[in-house]
DNA sequence: CTCGAGACTTGGAATAATATTT
DNA sequence: AAATATTATTCCAAGTCTCGAG
């Protein structure tokens, strides 16, 4: 395959990504409802009316009666089921919609449409090594003899010292130079700082200066004070009734505490949905006394509302709280905080992130999940497990309690761990994303990504190749690491099911999922997605594809029924199996890591006007971050008070305006004093009138800026894509570049965790 | 292989804190 | 100073991927 055809391509590809999938989604709104009657009707027209959004839900509520009724004819018991959840999705499929088309009008001006054009760059100038991954062994450890250095101490000065990893080291990780290269001894200084870190020098801790260990071990040492229970359940004053059928009824405290749960609910959807109540019910029950369980038969004649009147009067008073009362609160959590917040791990302080339990209550499966409601139980002391150093102060339980279990395993990062019991996940806690420990890991997974970029033209042109194999295990692996490339799509594991909503990927794909249009809209070979992906997020996309892919796809389907796998011989053990052989590290998610970085530097590169003040520069930055945040599929419901905040601003803008237009008559009658009376005086009149027109025509760009981008983010979601997806140091390296500051784009948590990237990368960094 | 447990990343919504307006 | 709007932080669900046993 030509380089030719490779580059033709990727232009087809970033005119889908960055203009038709947004698009879609706007058009979405008019056709997603209509999907599903594609397979039954197909050509029923894509001309029906557009749905408002109040219209939502009572369309929503016939998708479901006609769902029902397709299926009966034809599907399965089984599949019926499924069906008729993934239309409830729509709840969720509501989000995406209007917003209309000057959205997109506008970004295609500025450049959206144009190809993330996929360079094949020399050699990206690694300003600094990739972490571990690709050398493993060759690194050495923190230090082997400090194995057995006294814990307790932390170290500060000495750590500053210790070289920086030089950039000629970088770059090609096999080669790197062997071990030893800490004469600095780590091992920690006499007692001198031991219990308080100086904080600003804590803070300053350069750990990606420093060795990392070697593969596996997580560290040395390790000493928290456990967890931050929950605090135990307080009945409620008598005044607060419950009614069962309309009759006064006096809750045990154990039924009464899962009762509150729902109360507190009660104007959230949830506690509408059937599934919802009907586990939350079956789970109360358990909770309750014999005689309240004889009694209490019917979840709708049970009476909240007077609970929940009560809860909302609390959370009133907490907001009316006085000054002092709030500082005192306020306090409490710092001591808290304090206390219980942080860890010792290896000779530094380190921020916990989630120190705190996970409270009882109901289970908020997302989508329709077939748990959703269900009771989470309080975790208590004898459910947790303990993990530390062995030479570490292991935490004590609560008086009166143990630990399930104190472990010593350092081959994972995790402090404290439990089982929740809907699923039987075990949950952790672990550090916050400024740890060396997180931050090490993210810096790697973004230089596995551009490890990716020195190889995805060969991989590219592999997959390619594969679309014609003789296997059908091999051209559907082709065909699915094309969408994952191409759409950033997830790989998609199998999941159990009645455990889970009914969510897909890209193995995961159903027949039903994808319609085959061999010529839509004047494009050939369109392939139109529509399926409930992570969190019941819709996904819903029309993209042309290449005439092997399609044909393909048609194979694929051919005798199968709409609810079988679309790559039936294919899982994401097998393809990342496969990646794995393309590259070391290689993994499905490591595509979607690739395009959306390498999309926001492209996006960057064009939109950034290099005359453009502050603001605009901002502006082009968010909107390469939401070319990036479109292509992964973030979306967002529009916030609950959009239309009016948005009908602040335009009023705030149209009084700008007016300002502005007094103050430009008054300049230039301003300018008329001054030519005729042509003194000192009014020509300083003249400038100081001028200064005020130039203020306010800068307030007034402001303004718009923020009405624009506003509008254009109504529902996306740009935090996903900055948090986890965009190599900061492309960010970092745009921000020096151009002189904005990098407090206009990260704020204090985000500058903590890219502190790596601010401080290695500068204004010429290539991802 | 396949399967399940385990560990860790990614995700939007809820809530709290802060800024701005009235 | 209260009310409201906006932004930051917390919360915890839901993914991905690895590993070890059968």
């Amino acid at each position: 395959m030509s380089g030719d055809h490779l580059h033709n391509d990727s232009q087809i590809e970033a005119d889908f990504r960055l203009n038709d999938s947004h698009k879609h989604k706007d058009k979405h709104k008019d056709r997603e409802h209509r999907h599903k009657e594609h397979k039954k009707d197909k050509d029923k027209d894509r001309e029906k009316s557009k749905h408002s959004n109040s219209e939502h839900k009572d369309s929503e509520k016939k998708h479901k009666e006609k769902e029902k009724t397709k299926h009966k004819d034809g599907s399965s018991e089984k599949h019926k089921d499924k069906h008729k959840d993934r239309d409830k999705e729509k709840r969720k499929e509501e989000k995406i919609r209007a917003s209309g088309d000057a959205k997109i009008k506008k970004e295609k001006e500025n450049g959206f449409s144009s190809p993330p054009r996929i360079k094949d760059e020399p050699e990206d100038d690694g300003y600094f090594a990739s972490p571990k991954e690709d050398i493993k062994p060759l690194k050495r450890p923190r230090d082997e003899d400090d194995a057995d250095y006294k814990p307790k101490k932390i170290k500060t000065e000495d750590i500053k010292k210790e070289k920086k990893r030089k950039p000629e080291e970088e770059e090609d990780g096999k080669l790197k130079k062997p071990k030893n290269k800490d004469k600095d001894k780590k091992v920690p200084e006499p007692d001198n700082k031991k219990k308080k870190p100086k904080k600003e020098e804590e803070q300053k801790w350069k750990w990606w200066e420093e060795e990392r260990y070697p593969e596996g071990i997580k560290w040395k040492f390790l000493e928290h004070k456990g967890p931050v229970f929950a605090p135990p359940y307080e009945p409620l004053p008598e005044s607060v009734k419950f009614y069962y059928d309309g009759k006064v009824m006096k809750l045990s405290p154990k039924a009464e505490e899962v009762a509150t749960f729902f109360a507190k609910m009660l104007d959230h959807e949830y506690t509408t949905k059937e599934i919802f109540r009907k586990n939350f019910f079956k789970d109360w029950r358990k909770e309750m006394t014999n005689e309240e369980k004889n009694t209490i038969t019917s979840l709708s004649k049970c009476d909240f509302t007077h609970m929940n009147q009560y809860f909302k009067a609390q959370s009133e008073a907490r907001k009316q709280m006085s000054k002092e009362e709030k500082l005192k609160i306020k306090e409490e959590n710092e001591k808290l905080l304090k206390e219980y917040g942080f860890c010792i791990m290896d000779n530094h302080r380190e921020r916990i992130a989630n120190f705190k339990i996970e409270p009882p209550g109901l289970f908020l499966g997302r989508g329709n999940h077939p748990k959703t409601g269900m009771l989470k139980r309080r975790i208590m002391p004898e459910d947790i497990i303990i993990n530390c150093s062995k030479d570490a102060k292991v935490p004590s339980p609560p008086p009166g309690h143990k630990w399930k279990e104190v472990r010593h395993d350092n081959k994972v990062t995790w402090l404290v761990s439990w089982t929740q019991n809907i699923q039987g996940s075990i949950k952790y806690i672990m550090l916050n994303p400024s740890s060396r420990i997180k931050g090490e890991k993210d810096w790697q997974k973004y230089e596995t990504a551009r490890r990716l970029k020195k190889c995805v033209d060969k991989i590219r042109n592999q997959y390619r190749e594969d679309w014609k194999s003789k296997e059908m295990k091999v051209r559907q692996r082709a065909v699915a690491l094309y969408f994952i490339d191409k759409l950033a799509l997830r790989a998609g594991n199998e999941k159990e099911e009645g455990e889970t909503a009914d969510t897909v990927g890209c193995c995961s794909l159903r027949v039903e999922h994808i319609n085959l249009h061999p010529e839509l809209d004047g494009q050939e070979h369109v392939v139109e997605f529509d399926f409930p992906g992570k969190d019941s997020i819709r996904y819903y996309n029309k993209v042309p594809v290449e005439r092997r892919v399609f044909k393909n796809l048609q194979l694929f389907m051919e005798n199968k029924q709409p609810e079988d796998d679309l790559f039936d011989r294919l899982n994401t053990g097998i393809l990342n199996k496969h990646l794995q052989d393309l590259m070391e590290g290689l993994t499905a998610k490591v595509f979607r890591t690739y395009n959306a970085s390498i999309t926001l530097q492209q996006q960057l590169k064009e939109l950034t006007a290099p005359d453009e003040n502050i603001p605009a520069k901002i502006l082009s930055y968010n909107r390469a971050n939401r070319a990036v945040a479109i292509l992964c599929n973030h979306q967002r419901a529009p916030p609950k008070t959009f239309e009016k905040s948005m009908m602040n601003l335009q009023s705030k803008i149209d009084a700008k305006k007016d300002q502005l237009a007094d103050a430009r008559r008054n300049l230039k009658s301003a300018k008329a004093d001054a030519k005729v009376m042509k003194d000192a005086k009014t020509k300083k009149v003249v400038e100081s009138k001028k200064k005020a027109v130039q203020r306010l025509e800068e307030q007034l760009m402001k303004l718009e800026v923020q009405a624009t981008e506003r509008e254009e983010n109504k529902q996306i979601a740009l935090g996903t894509s900055k948090l986890n997806y965009l190599d900061p140091r492309i960010t970092v390296a745009w921000c020096k570049k151009w002189g904005v500051p990098i407090e206009k784009i990260y704020n204090k948590t985000q500058r903590e965790k890219f502190a790596w990237a601010m401080d290695m990368a500068n204004e010429d960094f290539e991802f």
